[in-house]
DNA sequence: GATTAGGGTTTG
């Protein structure tokens, strides 16, 4: 290998006070050169020279690719490979570029991309100079980088990390491949203008004006990362308006207002740190300094600013332009804000880590909302963490509230009751319970505030935390839905999806039992249940049941020591005849979220039912398209006078269904996806009677609609309906499992063919009845007080069946309860009503 | 067709 390097070619320089780009220096030792040549010159190309690494500068240290981690000291070292991906020249405005581009340690070909190979994103001069001068298959050594997470390594699955160039102290050294592919670059040099004239005539070109550039009186495009922002509010005039602060790599921070009579028009912005892309805004000198405004034509785009997460355009505009080189900007944005500090302290907070007094932003589930009064709306909110603090419970009619708070949610902490006020009530008007909102500039009071509904004073809730959303846009405040795919709702589903799985063993998470019992006049010798069996068996003791073993009938008498599903709503399940499988019974949030998923189904039915569209009146201002219900009625049941004894409703939400069933005796919710009336998925009820829900077995149903429906049928029930639909109709149950236990041991036993008996309440009621799921609520309080000692248990008769069941090969002993009533429970009395002397 | 707002904690 030759040694010594005959000449180099310098090509482009960083400084454009020096106009010559090409100099042929000869004759000088390359040590020096290059180091007196880096002082002005990113770029150096080294043309007919030896091996690499041969005229770098002796202190510098060469670090292997494989070896680069984010926490890399950098100074000093250099990294070196061929170019094996080279990047378009993105142009951001004058004189301001980005470039990505891919190298590989020639070394280590051996070894898969994710080590070897790396992106290096350039910024700047340098951008440009390489995009002129270095080739695919040129071998480079780079230095004066930072490493950094490299957000497209999941796609690429080349190196996590990336080397950023910016700035004075990024060079590189570049040694051609071949003579002839810098001939090539060398014919692109003499007619830079020629490839850029054919791309321009194909598509519209943007160029991007640095902040820093911006003149009084312009229109412009800019791409930009927010800083601050206020969601759209009305105006006195006749538009909505955003306020927001931008910046970018200049470093400039540009005061943005967008005014525009359209919401959905409106920058989507989430959080601070998102970025923006504005098309024609307008420059204007306000209060001195530059500040952009909308014009005529004016468009915007944003994006999550993640460094990582999905290039993915927001706007509802449905003509926008958007190329890789869009993606390129973007990502380079992220790069740069991420190590700036743009953004203050984390404002997004859950409620595990609210501190009184405190404002921020929280991002959360809608639970349920109700109108307070005219310049109030109360918002019961989660994010799936438990406060430290008390929450203030914000007590509402029944009636005025829309959704589904679950009481224990409130009992366990994890509700949090936000006043939105004024301004912000318009906007929380559109939102549906069961959508994920973030709300901004949150303030948390402590100390109850005089509520309504309520004049006794809440002395009981001194103390405890009441959200506000004051009126006005100071600090941002406002709040908005986010939609449900965007990065952080994301991880709010999963948090909320494992709190709805998790067992609740954890007493400390769910408090909903340790309130005061009642006084329930348990004397520990009463004995709390009965036998109803006609067999007569010895009473025995737990120790012996277990040694006896299955399959047998035992009667036994014990105390209970604990009971599972503590959150008694799990223990309604959903049960499969035919298949024997047992399902849970979904929530309102879960069949909310399918009904306006159904909802987006907007096509046409045509399968000869009698149809009626009814427009629905649009919720002003609304980011959604108007709605229409459609209501579809069988000819044949209208032939015979009986047409509004089965309805099928399409484009209803979960409540709208919910309130036409209450009018109505059979309410089968459709959709119609390939313009034929279809039941919506089976997760959600297949039909609405009355208050009742019922399902069917998505296994074992055969749906036939469309078809003559119901010939020879007098009585429409939840049975018919479900004959004439094809569903296999589930049948609701209750199923818990009881932990008892007498002096010689203690036992699991299920609680499921006869545990409505148990109770004497119908699961087919609990589900749609509070009172009756209350009625189970107090019948296990009186067998389990709660904070109870085992000695205050009441002693319980059982009947308990022994059996054997085989999982995975494995034959085991199980137990169920049966032919046992609780005695006392059904003289029930609600707090509510008046006492009855029954 | 011009106008709106132009960040900076609250009535509750």
């Amino acid at each position: 290998m030759r040694r010594k390097m005959t000449s180099i070619s310098v090509i482009l320089v960083v400084d454009s006070s020096i106009v010559e780009n090409k100099r042929e220096i000869q004759g000088i030792s390359p040590c020096c050169l290059t180091q007196s040549i880096l002082e002005v010159m990113p770029v150096l190309v080294v043309k007919d020279g030896p091996g690499p690494g041969t005229q770098v500068p002796a202190q510098l240290q060469r670090i292997s690719i494989p070896l680069l981690s984010p926490t890399s000291d950098c100074t000093g070292k250099t990294v070196m490979g061929r170019v094996v991906h080279k990047g378009p020249l993105v142009s951001m405005g004058e004189d301001n570029y980005v470039l990505k581009t891919v190298i590989q340690e020639d070394s280590q070909q051996n070894m898969s991309p994710e080590h070897s190979s790396i992106n290096i994103i350039l910024f700047g001069a340098l951008a440009k100079d390489y995009s002129e001068s270095v080739s695919q298959g040129d071998t480079l050594l780079v230095t004066g980088f930072t490493v950094g997470n490299s957000p497209t390594a999941q796609k690429d699955k080349l190196h996590a990390c990336n080397l950023q160039l910016a700035g004075d102290d990024a060079w590189m050294y570049v040694w051609p491949s071949t003579v002839s592919s810098r001939a090539s670059v060398s014919r692109k040099r003499t007619s830079p203008a020629s490839t850029e004239v054919t791309k321009a005539a194909k598509v519209v070109k943007y160029t991007y004006v640095p902040l820093s550039d911006l003149t009084p009186g312009v229109v412009v495009n800019v791409y930009a990362v927010v800083t601050f922002f206020k969601q759209p509010f009305r105006t006195k005039g006749t538009d909505y308006c955003s306020t927001l602060k931008i910046t970018d790599q200049s470093n400039k921070k540009v005061g943005c207002t967008i005014f525009c009579d359209k919401l959905e028009e409106h920058p989507k912005i989430f959080k601070m740190g998102d970025i923006i892309r504005l098309h024609r805004v307008k420059t204007q000198l306000f209060n001195g300094a530059i500040s952009l405004l909308t014009s005529h034509g004016f468009s915007v785009v944003t994006f999550d600013g993640m460094v990582g997460s999905p290039v993915v355009p927001r706007t509802s505009s449905g003509s926008f332009k958007f190329g890789e080189e869009d993606c390129q900007v973007v990502e380079a944005l992220r790069t740069w804000a991420a190590n700036q500090s743009l953004v203050p302290a984390e404002p997004c907070v859950p409620l595990s880590a609210v501190q009184p007094k405190t404002y921020f932003d929280l991002t959360c589930q809608l639970l349920a909302k109700a109108p307070v009064d005219s310049s109030c709306t109360l918002l019961k909110v989660w994010d799936g963490s438990k406060c430290p603090h008390p929450l203030l419970d914000v007590f509402v009619e029944p009636n005025t509230l829309e959704g589904s708070p679950t009481l224990s949610k409130d009992m366990a902490n994890l509700t949090a009751n936000v006043l939105v006020y004024d301004n912000h009530v318009e906007v929380a008007r559109q939102f549906k319970p069961g959508s994920y909102l973030r709300i901004y500039n949150l303030h948390a009071v402590p100390g109850a505030s005089r509520l309504p509904s309520n004049d006794s004073g809440q002395s009981d809730q001194m103390g405890h935390l009441g959200f506000h959303l004051h009126g006005g846009t100071s600090y941002g405040r406002g709040l908005r839905v986010l939609p449900e795919d965007s990065p952080d709702i994301l991880d709010l589903k999963r948090i909320l999806e494992t709190f709805s799985e998790s067992d609740i063993n954890d007493s400390s998470m769910f408090e909903v039992w340790s309130t005061p019992p009642e006084s329930f006049g348990t004397a520990p010798d009463e004995i709390a249940t009965e036998r109803t069996c006609d067999h007569t068996v010895e009473q025995v003791s737990l120790a012996e049941v277990k040694s006896r073993g299955p399959p047998q009938m035992f009667h036994i008498q014990a105390q209970l020591k604990s009971y599972q599903p503590q959150r008694l709503y799990q223990s309604l399940k959903l049960f499969c005849h035919k298949c024997k499988t047992i399902r849970d019974v979904p929530d309102d949030v879960t069949v909310g979220g399918l009904f306006s998923e159904a909802q987006k189904d907007v096509g046409p039915c045509n399968n000869g039912y009698w149809t009626l569209v009814l427009p629905l009146p649009k919720e002003p201002p609304s980011e959604s398209p108007s709605r229409t219900l459609t209501l579809l009625m069988s000819s044949q049941l209208m032939g015979k006078g009986k047409a509004k004894e089965l309805i099928f409703l399409k484009g209803a939400t979960l409540e709208e269904t919910c309130r036409i069933a209450s009018a109505y005796s059979n309410i089968v919710p459709v959709t119609s996806p390939q313009g034929t009336m279809t039941p919506m998925d089976l997760s959600a009820p297949f039909l609405f009677r009355g208050t009742k829900r019922y399902y069917g077995c998505k296994q074992c149903s055969q749906l036939k609609v469309g078809e003559s429906l119901g010939e020879g049928v007098e009585v429409w029930d939840e049975k018919s309906v479900a004959d004439a639909l094809g569903v296999q109709l589930l049948q609701y149950g209750l199923l818990m499992k009881l932990e008892l236990q007498d002096g010689t041991g203690s036992l699991e036993a299920l609680l499921w063919r006869d545990a409505e008996s148990f109770f004497h309440v119908s699961a087919e009621d609990a589900a749609a009845d509070q009172e009756a799921q209350d009625r189970v609520q107090e019948t296990m309080d009186r067998l389990c007080p709660p904070g109870s000692s085992t000695a205050e248990r009441p002693w319980m008769d059982l009947c308990l069946s022994a059996y054997t069941v085989e999982e995975n090969g494995q034959r085991r002993a199980c137990y169920q309860i049966c032919h046992t009533d609780t005695r006392g429970t059904n003289t029930h009395t609600h707090p509510h009503a008046t006492p009855s002397d029954t």
